[in-house]
DNA sequence: CTTGCGGATTAGACTCATTCTAATTGAGTT
DNA sequence: AACTCAATTAGAATGAGTCTAATCCGCAAG
């Protein structure tokens, strides 16, 4: 179910964490394995069942730790609808996030550039702004069951 | 400070409520008269501490309730930031979300229908949504303090 | 080697927004 | 005056997330 890292992820993974100071560990492999084996935004306790899987000693402090660090280098994004539980994403590409008011599921949306343009557009004078997000809540078509 | 409702205001939040089987009660009246006193996206317990000061008596639990009945029959939106507690907004025109990374405050930016249906159209086919959030994350050079 | 250092990991306690529960109130009826 | 049924209430319960203090582990210095 969860293949191993390929090499070129591992570099990706290792370079993200040494470029802001951290450490390589097994805990990190491990949760970062589980990211990018299933692409369904999953959530911290998602993560933890699925890396438990792999390493069973593993805690869910750690998993909120390594997450957090990952989040801090860049190297996932949370996601968050309304209140519930924080999901994680690895998809890099600036998206929107649309929320299957049925499922529960999490899809991505390609965000073109002039839509970010227009978005930037709207603000008045004086607000400037780093993080845009985006969610979109309806019903979707099952087709792929993942989001990419 | 807080100011009585309005005779239109009071027929609005009267009609919404009827409109979906809802009673009109001291409590209702006075939680809305805190929305529309100070624009300002006060939390839950914001709420409840200004509006204890005309009504003593009022219950926490209360005020959820109340905010949830607004929520529900169109009188007022909830906005979320991230995991932080929820924040209520009278503001029932389309517009998105700016929080100051800073001081914490939220303002409210219009959404021109342009804007909006680009953003609809970058859903795929099979997608179709009923809200869409869209929050902007930065600094803004303060104006005037409260948003709407 | 083996000792020491500092970051990473861990279990479990804690926080705090929100929800739930069960009892009470109160307005409008019969 | 008794009924009814939603709204209100206080306090208990939930649950995601954070904090704490102890342990672990890789690595560098002696």
């Amino acid at each position: 179910m969860i293949r191993n890292l390929t090499e070129h992820d591992k570099e990706h993974l290792q370079e993200a964490l040494v470029k802001s100071g951290q450490k390589v560990t097994p805990q990190r492999e491990a949760v970062f394995t589980v990211l990018l084996a299933e692409r369904d935004h999953p959530t911290v306790d998602e993560v933890f069942n699925r890396a438990r899987e792999v390493m069973p000693g593993l805690s869910l402090a750690t998993v909120y730790n390594c997450l957090e660090t990952f989040v801090g280098c860049g190297l996932v994004r949370q996601v968050n609808h309304e209140r519930e539980s924080t999901r994680y994403c690895p998809n890099l590409a600036p998206h929107a996030h649309f929320r299957d008011k049925e499922t529960g599921q999490v899809h991505d949306i390609e965000l073109p550039p002039d839509v970010m343009k227009s978005l930037r557009s709207i603000l008045p004078p004086g607000f400037d702004s780093e993080v845009i997000e985006i969610s979109f809540l309806g019903r979707a078509q099952a087709k792929d069951s993942h989001s990419n």
